[in-house]
DNA sequence: CTCCCCTGAACAAACGATTGCTCAAAGGCT
DNA sequence: AGCCTTTGAGCAATCGTTTGTTCAGGGGAG
């Protein structure tokens, strides 16, 4: 023989048709075919041969394959969305709107969770260096610093940080927190409450600094004083909410409501009021950030602040395809749409 | 010039080392450096060549381009695990299953949603078509029809259902809910129940079907009376189960005990028992189908059967890998771990 | 009639990796 | 010394797309 021969049982998968194939049907040649396909400016065709090529297309239901295309283009027109957990409902809807996003630009998105992505790990590297995607949407754990981000990830690598932020030029994607909060807080003013607790996020993290903020801010334009006593950071884990609770219980001076920075976190607190005594809305008033389906259906059912995660999404995949076609990195604030209260039966007046 | 000159701008987004870099630094050729970095068998080279390759590999951290293989090899090495939801946390379990199975075999995991997967749409079709995805894993939405299904899946498509089956000859990995559903029964049995009550899913599902079966064998095995009045095939989400709820206690002989087929909808259950002025535990126990993390922090705490989710992922994924490979699909049941019975708060023997 | 330009399409070179085959040199055997 | 085998490596085709360039033929202008 002349040269090799064919590599055994090299097929594919599905038999589906090739460009080749397609060109062969409408007589024509494969970049013909590839032009018509791809309404390329350039081309110049019959009307006729256009035609030709696009039911020989429709025919063999053709679809431009993937590896081949990603190959030329030395692009994979693939993102990744990397969080830290999946089982959220809030994640759902970054989610979402992530995948609208992308969807709308004709990318693709790959979820990854983030506790895979370890420091020394090298899952970034390698799903950037095998070309796999062509940039991230990173939401990193609560618990990692700065720095540790900056060592995952490859230098070079087209990167949007979501719901938290980096001193570094990374584009960003946040909420307004400190609107949230400062929703949260105002509620339980207007509600005639003076003596509010935040139970909050560790403070290394921006966003917990954020949501601190806002609860200051709101206290400070009520003219009420903020004590330092009833404030907690220890996370927002149900059980870290519940030791803060705890804490909170035994201080000198009870609050009549606490703001919880997050509804995980207030699941916890009202499970630990519960084991205290402590009746929700009757004793003590509960608000807490982020709403989510299972804050309907706790007892009491909580009120909360609905914040924009589907926007977030949205956001972030933009700004990211934008990034990923030269356009310089942004640092976004979500505010459309603004923090919403939900009001359920976890708040009311304070006693007395 | 002689011939078309390099199109614009065609760089990587990454600066990464090619297989042609390697072996240039090796002083190789590019077969010898494929062959060394892949093990080939067929590879004769001195150790010393070897090693050349292998430092150069190290030094510009190479890796392997995904387009570049996966075109070469008509293969993506990736797998679709598409759920109905991705919010829950069984969901998370089935994924770190898959995921973990899926590294295993060396295998990228795409996540979608089978809410995204229309039935007319092309989601699947365009998947394996453009060859992102060598198959599928399954999980289909409670009133997705056996037809139905069918007719979204591509005849040729690899794939494996999770949870549920179907009639035709396709892979599955399911739990073993007749054994779960029947542990959940007979707790309340070995509780002194005898009014036993099921709010199951509905009829069409299989998996609905399964469940409701072991809770019929239970009460049989234990010579107890099924009673029709005491069955309820509403559905899985809070309202449903609810509805469902409403329903029981209007009925002249109420339960003292509740199977509630599944996590959620024992959460609606819940409140809607509380709607109804009747106390849990007290008045009427309730099980839930599946443990999550929410059930811990409901009041009251539910009982809970835990079925072995993550088992599933792994199963489905390593018999896909095995479907690939060449193997005959299979059906699977996963019967280890066995269903676990979480006793919490919301079982108690009945009044009286 | 000649020259030129435009139209409509084909040519061919990459992208990066894999792999069957070829091939030169070295060594062993008769 | 001549022939064959083994070793160690390179050659070149191929996967499916994209795209800069070429090219043949037809028509209009001068």
């Amino acid at each position: 023989g002349p040269g090799p021969s064919l590599p055994p049982c090299l097929r594919r998968l599905a038999p589906v048709a090739t460009l080749t194939e397609i060109a062969a049907r409408a007589g024509v040649s494969v970049s013909v075919a590839s032009r018509v396909l791809n309404g390329d400016p350039v081309v110049r065709v019959r009307e006729e041969t256009r035609q030709r090529v696009l039911q020989a297309a429709k025919d063999l239901n053709y679809s431009a394959n993937y590896a081949g295309r990603a190959l030329r283009m030395a692009r994979s027109r693939a993102l990744a969305l990397i969080v830290p957990g999946v089982s959220s409902p809030l994640f759902a809807d970054l989610l979402a709107g992530a995948e609208e996003a992308a969807d709308a630009a004709d990318y693709t998105l790959l979820i990854g969770r983030s506790d895979r992505v370890t420091v020394g790990g090298d899952t970034i590297r390698r799903l950037v260096g095998e070309g796999r995607v062509d940039g991230f949407v990173l939401q990193r754990a609560d618990d990692l610093s700065d720095q540790a981000l900056e060592s995952l990830v490859a230098n070079d690598a087209r990167i949007v940080l979501v719901t938290s932020r980096t001193p570094g030029r990374r584009g960003s994607v946040i909420l307004d927190d400190v609107a949230g909060a400062r929703l949260a807080t105002e509620h339980l003013i207007s509600l005639g409450h003076t003596r509010i607790a935040l139970v909050g996020g560790i403070p290394s993290s921006d966003i917990a600094r954020r949501r601190e903020q806002g609860y200051t801010l709101a206290l400070h334009d009520a003219g009420l004083r903020r004590r330092e006593s009833l404030v907690r950071r220890l996370g927002y884990s149900p059980e870290q909410a519940a030791d803060a609770i705890d804490s909170l219980l035994d201080g000198s001076s009870r609050p009549t409501g606490i703001v919880v920075a997050n509804v995980n976190g207030a699941i916890g607190a009202l499970t630990a009021l519960r084991r205290h005594g402590v009746e929700v809305p009757g004793d003590m008033s509960l608000v807490a950030y982020h709403d989510e389906w299972v804050a309907e259906h706790t007892w009491p059912p909580l009120t909360t602040v609905k914040m924009p995660y589907y926007e977030v999404g949205v956001q972030a995949v933009r700004s990211l395809v934008a990034q990923l076609a030269g356009k310089p990195s942004e640092d976004i604030v979500v505010r459309d749409p603004p923090p919403l209260l939900v009001t359920r039966s976890s708040t009311v007046p304070p006693p007395g």
